[in-house]
DNA sequence: TGTGATGTAAACGTCGTACTTTTTACCGCC
DNA sequence: GGCGGTAAAAAGTACGACGTTTACATCACA
């Protein structure tokens, strides 16, 4: 996550983020738009931008004469994309992958049971497709390769859903699966079992039988929620 | 929503903001930010603002030489709560409102299984009270009290899940709530079984019963999605 | 005639400054 | 000690200038 990226103000906006997220200004605490313009070099135009976006996401106030207020937490857009990166990426890391994951285990088996309901055959080719690629990528320390199946596997469930709030979800379950694998010891093969589920997944969406489709990818959910238990009490 | 509010850009953007989640712009249109300034009357430093929170939702791109661009509505930040607000006052709130029940009746079963296992005894309180509530207005054409109860009621279950996630689709559902109460015939009183549901989550919550809580719930979500179908099919 | 290099202008990006508006805090007066 | 007015601080707005990127047209050359 390089912020180097073009654009002055996504500099500005990615590091100011990244701090208030990771708790570094608490809420309350104040920053004046001068200081900021100061501190990073920049015009007070572009600090202006950024504070606008911040206050989009509902992770500062701006105040005449008293200046940029840092929200508490609960007042955050937690389904921000960017807030939701910059989370992962700070100190709360295990809190937020653990909401993020519970969210995911209430969402993901009925947006596998509407999917077994609207899928095209498009869609139901795509699930088996990936689901071969997870079988034949999940033994011999070949995470990398079975990470994109896995990632794939997923966002065409949400997205053959139908629903587009789920759909949307893509992104938010590609950062978890992402994360797993790259925090997690890097020598055993994903879990056979888990293999199993997403092949069962795959064919009763097909088949249309979605009471089977939600059974399995709650089962998916589970392993997830355990998983967390174990890496992190 | 009236949108005059302190501010001079407040103004700009929700003009814009609901314009484009109404359709109003296609997909890939684009719109110059000198224009804009002329048509509010207001300097390109404001619209330059405007544009940036536009830009955050993900509703527009702008590119240099060629202008702010409508992104298509699978890119939009459906999650902002802007976003909902606007399209839940645009043209396509059926629709919208189809989703979000859908996701509703995804999360507040397992948000009120949790809760039946996090809830402090001032949530278990708060809950009783609030069904209670809802029984004693659920007669007599007092829907409007009988709302700000059922709102107050899904609030606690979702912040006592105690998972920020769900505690922060809280306005999410008082904003679905609201807008059912509002625009269904407002002769006939809250559906019987619909308030014994509650009150009776709120025993199992009491109880530290989840699976009752969870399937109680999930009859709630499944009375909220059939009430669809009869008003929109 | 087709293809590639080149130039140009259109739109956003950034900056600095000046001025306005709101809100707080302080000070003096009753 | 309370009340009111005034001053200052900080964000809000405006404007004008210049920089930067890039789509598009034009032209040269093969």
């Amino acid at each position: 996550m390089t912020t180097e990226g073009r654009g002055l103000h996504v500099r500005v906006l990615d590091t100011l983020g990244l701090a208030i997220t990771a708790g570094e200004y608490p809420a309350g605490s104040v920053v004046r738009t001068d200081e900021v313009a100061q501190r990073f070099d920049v015009s007070r135009t572009v600090v202006r931008e950024v504070v606008r976006v911040l206050e989009s996401m509902h992770l500062v106030e701006s105040r005449r004469r008293v200046g940029v207020t840092v929200r508490a937490t609960e007042e955050w857009n937690v389904y921000d994309p960017r807030v939701i990166r910059w989370r992962l990426a700070g100190t709360d890391r295990p809190r937020q992958l653990r909401s993020l994951t519970v969210l995911r285990s209430a969402v993901e088996p009925v947006a596998a049971a509407l999917a077994a309901r609207h899928a095209t055959p498009e869609q139901c080719a795509a699930l088996t497709e990936q689901a071969l690629g997870m079988v034949a990528t999940s033994r011999g320390r070949r995470l990398e390769e079975y990470l994109v199946h896995d990632i794939a596997f997923h966002r065409v469930v949400l997205n053959a859903s139908g629903n587009e709030m789920f759909a949307r979800l893509g992104d938010v379950v590609a950062e978890i699966l992402t994360g797993r694998t790259h925090h997690r010891v890097m020598f055993d093969d994903p879990d056979p079992a888990a293999v199993t589920l997403h092949v069962g997944v795959a064919e009763a969406v097909r088949e249309g039988d979605a009471a089977r489709a939600e059974e399995l990818t709650r089962q998916i959910a589970v392993g997830a929620l355990q998983e967390l238990d174990v890496l992190a009490p």
